[in-house]
DNA sequence: TTTGTTAGTAAAGCTTACGAACAAACATGC
DNA sequence: GCATGTTTGTTCGTAAGCTTTACTAACAAA
């Protein structure tokens, strides 16, 4: 029986098998959630573990030792692992069986002993759909290779559906993006705005008319693939976080609202409620502030939303206007947000800040005042380590990290 | 040969045992760090796991079971952790062999079957040293039995010490508590103010004129013990968080200075430089406010640190004091302390803060006003679960909060 | 007394990783 | 050219861990 390339659900077994390894990959590493996530975060908390589960660990570790640094021997990947070669060489085998690894010739330097046999992941092996909805009008997808290029792309306008509307633009755009894709697909990351609880279900999401949205279930069985939903800025983070180093890491998205995803220790933070990340409706400083949608003044979203900061310079520019006068509209919606950063930057005593939005909004005035402000109000000790940046993954931050989540909920790796 | 009852280095296997259970414990659980956990946390990182590792989760499974829900049966534990009654007959002997748990003979009640044989954690077996260093003046020490009850109790005045004398008033404070003890020690925990790294490095404490003090190290090289030192405000919310249910708590430790303990997602927050929860120093609102001695203005501690508080008041009195004069204080700082905390609280989504400090000033008008503000500043959403509350521990919460880092650092319970 | 249930143990088997030993393949030194 | 040493990757046997299966002991209910 022949299987499209394309379709998840495949009778062969290097297709089939990665996505059964959830379960156990996902019991000593910590993505967002997940298709089988609330048996694998029972577990996580109270649950045995078994030598199985070990392997499976095992197993991630040296894919994650191959997806990171590359090209190496199975005797390198031994002594970097600290396992055995007979145990990575077993490891490599059941990973080579299942075609996430190849190998690919003799090493060709020339030293003494027998020549190692390099081998790295099949990159080319898998491919992933990743979708982000958080834009105002329209719902965006790429297909992603493994190693985070875009594939291809296809979006659709949102044109006002809300409910099930959205959902079915949602599933329908998931599968012209499958049909897309050249080769067996890991799975399905999608990146909403709203609050999602962990097993995929959009708790609320104004913009989309969504409340109570089985969001990951609809798509996985519309399409019979693995689909893992997260938050927008939650699941940005990821794709930051996989690009550098640091355990702590705190992304501000700034878009039609503003929210946050946060990696703490190197995990995701979700938050008692799902919620983490939702600092659009923290009121700024203590002198009021503008209105805000949500009834209260000085929010911070009224302060920096960019809708809000589009209009204060519309009428600048209406009025003849001068470049000191916008660039004072964004340093001051740059000092604002470090107002509110600045107690999260202390209580966790975060080294990295990230921003992503519109460049030509924050990567000028607002940015220098943010960093400016955020220096001033936290302790001098903290500036030494404190970094503040824009992000370097552009408008496709959302898309990219939904790869990375299916990424690391489906093989453990990023 | 007879080992003395407080010594911990016994040759008896009961008490030589559990310490050497500290990396396997360690490698599935978090503590704040510890005696091994440099190799447990790289471990944990990238490291491999061993059946013995699965083992060493599964026994610490079974004693969290018992240490929690306490009186149970083998076969009540087998249905509980999902492990076979084989299995759990193992472990339990293993620990019953390690004086860690005691058969307390068959189960009273009538039903069908075999009775039961209950067991449970001998909770008379080890006592636990606990050292508190926060306070301004002395330095406050007690025995604590598995329970957190407190046994016994020495004190010792600081009279100005600083440096290496400091540290001798530790070690000796230590060193008469362990004498009190009337049962072996399953180790010493010293909460101290300042920067704690995971080696039981005090980075810096300007109170106790230590940098790069490493106390860890030279108190259980003097007394020959397990020793776990973390930082004051991070080790009470262990002590909040044991009691609790929430995964995620923020406790707020208002005394000479201001600081914070982070639990977020289960796990203490250390921070990228270890100094996660210090607040004191972030400047809260936009209207200027009191000189800091750090030499801003406007910083937590000058607002609420319980000298700004007393001074306040005694002017007041002086001046005849009202009690709404008084209270319109009180309620001020309470009011500031909410302002910094409501970002922090929107961006974890937390769902607990709980308050440290004398309640003669907090448990008031602090309190109420505290509440009001942060409702007033995050989104209506958060209102519906957000508590803030004094803690139910008392002035002993850092005693208390050390005998929980060593049972979690030793035995992997809390 | 019979029946059915529960607790705890014993034996056997499977999985996992390890150590020892080995063959293949190469560089180097004589 | 040839012996020597090094490195790689595999095979074989072993130790540790948990499970399944099967058993005995001990009890309640009928």
């Amino acid at each position: 029986m022949e299987a499209s390339p394309t379709t998840i659900p495949s009778s062969d077994p290097a297709a089939a098998t990665p996505p059964a390894r959830v379960e156990a990959s996902e019991l000593l590493t910590s993505p967002f959630g997940g298709g089988l996530s609330a048996r694998g975060r029972a577990l996580r908390q109270t649950g045995k573990v078994l030598p199985e589960h070990a392997r499976g660990h095992n197993r991630t570790l040296v894919l994650q030792t191959l997806y990171s640094h590359g090209l190496r021997s199975r005797a390198d990947l031994a002594r970097e692992t600290g396992l055995t070669r007979v145990t990575v060489s077993d490891l490599v085998a059941e990973l080579i069986a299942e075609g996430l690894v190849v190998e690919l010739g003799p090493r060709e330097d020339a030293r003494p002993g027998k020549p190692a046999t390099l081998i790295d992941i099949d990159r080319g092996a898998f491919q992933i759909v990743g979708l982000d909805l958080s834009e105002h009008d329209r719902l965006r997808g790429a297909v992603i290779d493994l190693d985070g290029g875009i594939v291809a792309r296809a979006d659709v306008e949102l044109a006002g559906a809300t409910g099930d509307a959205a959902t079915e633009l949602v599933i329908g755009l998931a599968r012209r993006l499958t049909e897309l894709a050249t080769v067996p697909l890991l799975g399905i990351g999608i990146g909403t705005p709203g609050v999602v609880d962990p097993a995929g279900v959009v708790r609320s999401a104004p913009n989309l008319g969504w409340t109570s949205e089985p969001l990951q279930a609809r798509v996985a069985g519309a399409l019979g693939a693995p689909v893992l939903v997260a938050n927008d800025a939650n699941v940005g983070v990821l794709a930051e976080h996989g690009a550098g180093e640091g355990r702590d890491l705190l992304l501000v998205k700034i878009g039609h609202g503003v929210g946050a995803g946060l990696i703490v220790g190197g995990r995701p933070v979700v938050g008692s409620d799902f919620a983490a990340g939702e600092i659009g409706h923290v009121v700024v400083g203590t002198d009021d502030g503008p209105r805000c949608a949500c009834g209260k003044h000085g929010c911070l979203e009224a302060w920096v939303a960019v809708p809000r900061l589009a209009e204060q310079l519309e009428a600048i520019e209406a009025d003849g206007g001068e470049a000191s006068a916008r660039d004072d509209v964004l340093r001051e919606a740059g000092r604002r947000l470090a107002i509110v950063l600045a107690p999260v930057v202390g209580a966790l005593n975060l080294a990295e800040v990230v921003l992503s939005g519109p460049a030509d909004l924050l990567d000028g005035a607002f940015h220098d005042a943010a960093v400016d402000t955020l220096r001033q109000r936290t302790i001098a000790d903290q500036h030494r380590d404190l970094r503040l940046r824009m992000t370097t993954l552009g408008p496709d931050i959302v898309l990219r990290g939904a790869a990375v989540m299916v990424l690391s909920g489906q093989l453990g790796v990023s």
